[in-house]
This record gives C-alpha cells, structure tokens and sequence, in this order.
DNA sequence: CAGTGAGCGAGCTTCCGCTTGACTT
C-alpha cells in the first residue's frame, strides 16, 4: 500500500523532490494541465451561466488513469502544483479527474526546490483555493469566448483558417502600428561636430574627442564654422569631476534571458527555452519558465561563496530583487545555475553558452556596485559662441563588471566615454582636426522576437509559458514573417579642418539593414485592422492589464466569476453578431488602375487564399481573372507594372524534347512545366524574363538531383526504392514511405529486408496533424 | 505541394496557459 502520493506539474521537479522526501513518498507529475474546455459548444453553456464543460484533454487520458489508480491506493494525496492561478486549477482539476476525496487530500505549495521548502510545505497544508479557482476560470472562459468568437467572424469577413485571441491580437498590433510609425517616419539630418584637442606644450601625447555644444541644419553652417576655427584659440574652462556606480542587473527571467540570449548568443526565442529545458532536465539549472527575481537562501549563500573563492570579499553585495512588474505571480525562483560553484556545463556548445550566460547573470547579481569617476570637460573657443564639451568615465572598482555586462538594443552607436587625460581649468590646448558629418534621425526600431515579449511583459499580456508560443502563432498564421533585409547605400557630406584648411570629403553608410526583424504582412494589417474598427476593446493595450484586476478581485472572494464574464459578454457577443450581420467583405481592395489593353480595372486586395491582384470587375458579365501575389510583394507597395507581370502567366517560352515548356506562378511561387513535372524557380531569377536556355538548366538540375537521389532499385519488384532524403536513407513501396530502422546500412539491405521493414508498423511515417484537401 | 478566387454549401479551421516528447521526406 501506497503512503504518500504527491503530484508536482513538472517531471524534473518530480525527480528531485522524490529524493528529497524518501521512501514513505512517491511523487509523481501531472505535466501540466490535465483537463481542459471541451472543443464542442465553447466548451461552455452560455445559457447556464457560462458553466464550463470540461474533459480530460486527449493527450492526457493514458497518464490521468495511471494517477488515478495510484491515487486509489495512497493513504494521502498531496496536490503539489506551482502556488499561482494555473497551478491551483491543476490541483482542482486533478481532484475531479482521479477522482480523490477531499479529505484525503491535502494542497501544498513551494517556491523553491530545497529540502527546506519541500519540508516546510508538507508541514503546512493547507485545502484549495476555490476562489483561486474561479479566477483561472474566469480567464479561461473570457480567453475561449474571445478566440472562439472572433476567429470564425475572421473566417467568414476575412480568409479561413485566421484567428484573433487576447494575446496574439495585440500582439500583432504592435506590430503594425510599429511599421506604420516607421512608414510616416521622416528622416532629418543634422551635422554634428567633433574635435579631437592635445594639451599644448606638453610631453602627454594622448589626445581626447569632445563635441561642439551645436548640431547644424545645415552643410553650408557646419561648413562655415569650420571655417571660422581656422586659428582659434582654445582652453579648458572648466573641470568637474562626479563619482558614479552601476548596479547589475536581476537575474533572470524567462523574458530576460529570451532577450539576453537574442542579443548576445543570436537566440531565437524558441531556441533559447528549447536550450534552455535541456539544462534543466540535466538538472543544471532551476525551472526557466518564470516571473520571479527571487533567488532562495540557499543560493544566495553559494552565490556569495563562490564571488568570494574566485573574485575576493570585496566583491561580495547579496542583494534581494523584487519585481516591479504587477501581473507577477511568483509561483518559481528566478533562473539560475543549481550549483553555484559549477562554472560551465552543457552539452552542445548552444547549452554551454547559455548556462554561461545564466551563471555569469546570478553571480553578477549578488556582486558590488562597479565605482566610476565621471568627468566633463568644458573647452572654449576664442572663436566660437558655445563651448566643446568632453566627457570622460574612469573605472575605479570594477566590481559586478568583472563577470556580466547587460546587453542594449540601442541601435544607435554613441560615440562611448573614454579616458581624458589630466586636464586642469585655464589649461592651453593644441586642435588636432576637428569633423562636422552629417547624421540622419533613425525611425523607431522594429521589434524582433525578443524585444517584443519585452514589450508584452511591459503591458503584462501573455505569461512566460506563452511567449515563444505565442511569436510562432502570430507567423504560422501569417500575420508576421520574421526577415533579414539587407539595407541600402547612402551618401552623406563631412567636412574635415586638419592644418588650418577645411576639405569636404563623400562617405556612404548602410541604413536600413534589419536582422531577423519581425514584419507584418498584407494580412496581419488588414486583419488588425478589422479587430481595431470593430473590436476596439479587445485590441486596446490594457485590456489584458483591467480584466486581471477582476481576476484578482474574484481571487480575493470580491467578485463571482460568472457574474464577471456575463457583464463582459453581453456587449462582445452583441457586436460580434452585429458585425457579422452588418459589415460586408473585408479584402482590403484597391483600384491600381486599368489594362491597358482591355481598359479593364485591375485591384490588389485579400482573397481566400491571400493576396491576389483581379482583372475586371466582379459583376460584370464576363469572369474576372485573377493572380496570386509572389512573395516579397505587398497589397501596399504594388505597382499597375507589377500586377500586369502577374497576369502575364502562365507564359509558353519554347519547346524542350518535343515538348512544350511554360513559366507560370502557383500557391508555393515562380516555376517551370514540362512534361506534366514542375521545377521550381529559385529566387535568383526573375520568372518574367526566364529565358528558354535558363529553364532548361533549371529542368536538367532537378533531373540531376533525382538521379543521386536514389540509393538502390530492385528489378524484381520496381514499386520497392530505397532513397536518399532531406533527413537520411528511407524506404519507399507504391508511393508509401517507411523509416529505417537505426543502425541499419541502407546500401546493404535486401528485397526482403525492405519487405520485413515495411511490415513493422513502428516504421510507418508519423501521420501529419493536418493534411490539406483539394 | 502546383494555377484556387464561384452559383451546391460538406466539414474544417480557432483561444490561452500548464507541461513534455515525437519526429519530420
């Protein structure tokens, strides 16, 4: 008989613990939620006062029986999930689903995993926070009304397949809104001048860069001043000299280590938790899906020992952070290295730079300030209305800078503080040359993957167990396409005074260039848009932060939480169904202009299979003709040209083996017929002028390729291949695919051996989740 | 994978938040 059943969320969790507790317990894990609303009817009987109707979600059916049968047996059931909203609905509903009774149930929460903590909790018990419950409830229900009521309206004014939920929506909005900041953003220019002096009569060589107390408008100005300081005299006004410490960062979050690792390791978000999960299966690190600052006791204790042994006590400041961030629930620790003292580990080189990362963050933060001297200098000209400034920092301790520099997304390069020498008010300086160039403002930056959960956590909109989920939602549906463009050439004028002469000289900057910088496309504008005209409420950046207060509220026992979302309903639902009876197509269309040709109107807008350029008009007699959009093309940017190209397909450019071969643009871009096969074009080319000669070498290529592709044919039975694919050898019979086995030699294998692969049902291809109809 | 955009109107898509594997042609 079982003592002592305990159910944590997390399997790693689970294994930790048990060691923790000893044989008198057995602990298992939930992984997660094991019910969910049913998928039929909302999953929620709006009638009856948003009752929801719940089941055990399908992927957990198998593992809820095996909890149940253990549950039967324990003496005691101990409901250990995470101590926040979710984690309490999870004990809830592992209540319900194994079927426990209350009484021998006992709820018990930690936010760290000690020995300490685990003790502690199993001695404090307490039951269920039913107002806790209704909460997640609350949220549940409101996030299903939203995203079950406004996706199909999207399918029905705007494409199939959409969707529009509290979190992706606004998600995209920034987006957008971002890009079209950047598209009324007008670039000025303005010159900025640079003097790099040398103390007179000195033997102290070194020279240091101050700037002018003006910015020009102007290349004639800056021109002119350099002029006017042919000659002049200069001295040092003024010298002040002001203490200064930086303080290091908190350790991490699941946000800030998103952002850290995009920024210092090139990280997408999605990478950085896949990484980031292997670390804390081996045990490395603690639980990486977080909103706490917190470290436990113990850590901080090996933190300080550890900065001592390595750096010496000086460097040694414990610190406590707490989080100003208000949607917070605290349920973990911070990220951190499990072991102090371990100062790198991983596997793969991706694992070993990211638990670098987390370790060189929790130590810094327990480090002292950085001390630095700031001094400003003053210099005047005999010759000038304002003065030169300069600006100096000199590193006094270095302290926490010894291990950890917080990375920047400040894009735009200032000119950094160096070191002055010696300087003293009065003191006569010699100029070396001074540089008035150009610089053009820089539009606000796009956001990447990172700084935009930044800005999600900012606006307390999604949670750390969403936010890489939510960034690949808002491109898998299209809304957003993550890209690396290259920037372009600009020219800009600097004037150089070097040996009392001033010369003009022509340099060129890149502007423009964006590395894997998140961009909407035609249908994320149009569709948030459409939210936006119809759907304010939902789309306003607080919505998330005022409907949280009311989940608050009803966690405190203020407020019932059906009574909460039948106030919300009312007014969602009506607008919903007004909007679908009321507003008409949403395709974004617009007139580009006519056919030459025929006179015909021609229009870009949205159809059912994305952006589409129509020849003619819709009612008239005759059937429109239309054309899809190639990527890298726009609703907003294409031309009459570019439609009038599009039309042009599919295109007969001349004959190859007796045959006929066409150019034409299908759902997955630009590629070349013949004989009944396809060959895609690759994007070096530009299909509307592909010639003959290039299509052919296109064609034989692909038959090249298809000729390595095969590994072994068999005479006796020609259905039976073994081929080479994108990911190693595999087997094919009659157009079915089969995998094989590991540790098997693809060029060895019989007729037979491929028979008895076949016959294995292991070896059948997983089925895909969704396979596209005709 | 491969040219769709329609007049039958099938049957499908979809949310957020909590967890890991499965496994790609």
């Amino acid at each position: 008989m079982l003592k002592n059943l305990v159910i944590v969320e997390s399997p790693a969790k689970a294994k930790t613990i048990e060691k923790f507790l000893g044989k008198d317990y057995t602990v298992r894990s939930s992984f997660g939620h094991v019910m969910d609303l049913s998928k039929k009817n909302m999953g929620v009987d709006i009638e009856h006062d948003f009752e929801p109707k719940y089941e055990i979600s399908a992927d957990k059916k198998k593992l809820v029986s095996e909890l149940k049968k253990l549950a039967k047996d324990a003496e005691l059931v101990w409901l250990a999930s995470d101590e926040d909203r979710e984690g309490e609905a999870i004990s809830w509903h592992l209540l319900n689903a194994l079927k426990i009774k209350e009484a021998k149930s006992k709820r018990i929460v930690f936010h760290e995993i000690t020995k300490q903590a685990i003790l502690h909790a199993i001695e404090n018990p307490r039951s269920i926070d039913k107002n806790l419950v209704d909460a997640q409830q609350a949220r549940r229900v409101l996030d299903r009304l939203v995203g079950f009521e406004l996706s199909p309206l999207l399918w029905r004014k705007v494409k199939p397949s959409l969707s529009a939920g509290r979190v992706q929506s606004v998600a995209v909005r920034l987006i957008v809104e971002r890009e079209e900041e950047i598209k009324n953003f007008k670039s000025t220019s303005s010159f900025r001048t640079l003097a790099d002096f040398r103390l007179k009569d000195s033997t102290a060589k070194q020279s240091f860069t101050a700037e002018y107390g003006l910015k020009f408008k102007t290349a004639e100005e800056a021109e002119k001043f350099l002029k006017t300081q042919i000659g002049a005299n200069y001295k040092v006004n003024s010298v002040t000299r002001k203490p200064a410490k930086k303080s290091p960062a908190a350790p991490f979050t699941t946000s800030t280590l998103q952002q850290e690792a995009s920024r210092k390791l090139g990280f997408s978000v999605a990478n950085t938790m896949r990484i980031a999960q292997r670390l804390y299966e081996s045990g490395l690190i603690t639980y990486m899906r977080t909103d706490s600052l917190n470290l436990s006791e113990v850590a901080i204790q090996a933190a300080k020992e550890e900065i001592e042994n390595t750096f010496g006590k000086e460097y040694i400041k414990t610190r406590r952070y707490t989080t100003k961030n208000k949607s917070a629930q605290e349920a973990h620790e911070a990220i951190r290295p499990t072991y102090m003292n371990r100062t790198g580990a991983g596997e793969t080189r991706e694992e070993q730079r990211l638990y670098e990362l987390i370790w060189k963050r929790t130590i810094a933060s327990q480090m002292s300030d950085a001390k630095l001297e700031k001094t400003v200098v003053e210099i005047s000209s005999d010759k000038a209305e304002k003065n030169f400034i300069a600006q100096g920092e000199v590193l006094k301790f270095d302290g926490f800078l010894k291990v950890y520099i917080e990375g920047s997304d400040d894009e735009n390069g200032e000119v950094k503080d160096g070191i002055l020498p010696d300087l003293h008010t009065s003191d006569i300086l010699e100029l070396l040359q001074m540089v008035s160039k150009e610089r053009f403002t820089k539009h606000p930056p796009r956001y990447t993957e990172a700084s935009l959960v930044r800005k999600l956590e900012e606006l307390g909109i999604g949670r750390p167990s969403t936010y890489a989920p939510t960034i690949s939602t808002i491109q898998k549906r299209g809304y957003v396409v993550k890209e690396t463009r290259e920037g372009e050439k600009r020219n800009l004028r600097r004037f150089i005074l070097k040996e009392n002469e001033v010369k003009e000289s022509k340099v060129t900057e890149n502007t423009g260039a964006e590395k894997a910088k998140l961009f909407p496309t035609d249908i994320g504008v149009l569709v948030t848009h459409f939210l936006f005209e119809y759907f304010p409420d939902i789309m306003d950046y607080n919505f998330t932060a005022n409907v949280e207060k009311e989940f608050d509220e009803i966690a405190e026992g203020r407020k019932a939480w059906n009574e909460m979302i039948k106030r919300f309903y009312g007014g969602f639902h009506e607008k919903v169904e007004d909007t679908l009876k009321n507003a008409g197509k949403y395709s974004g269309e617009k007139l580009l202009g006519q056919d030459p040709k025929t006179g015909k109107n021609i229009y870009v807008k949205i159809g059912r299979f994305g952006p589409m350029v129509q020849m003619g008009d819709t009612d008239s007699e005759e059937k429109p003709v239309f054309a899809g959009l190639q990527k890298g093309q726009s609703i907003e940017t294409l031309t009459l040209e570019d439609a009038l190209k599009l039309f042009s397909f599919p295109k007969n450019i001349g004959e190859y083996e007796g045959e006929p071969v066409t150019v034409a643009i299908g759902r997955f871009g630009p590629y070349v017929k013949h004989k009944n096969l396809f060959y895609s074009i690759k994007k070096d080319k530009i299909p509307a002028t592909l010639t003959l000669d290039e299509a052919i070498q296109i064609i034989e290529e692909k038959r090249e390729v298809e000729r390595n592709k095969i590994i072994k044919v068999f005479a006796e039975d020609e259905k039976v291949k073994v081929l080479n694919g994108r990911y190693g050898a595999y087997l094919v019979i009659d157009k079915q695919n089969y995998k094989i086995p590991k540790g098997t030699d693809p060029t060895t294998l019989t007729l037979e051996d491929c028979y008895e692969i076949s016959k294995d049902p292991k070896n059948m291809p997983k089925k895909r989740s969704f396979k596209r109809k005709k």
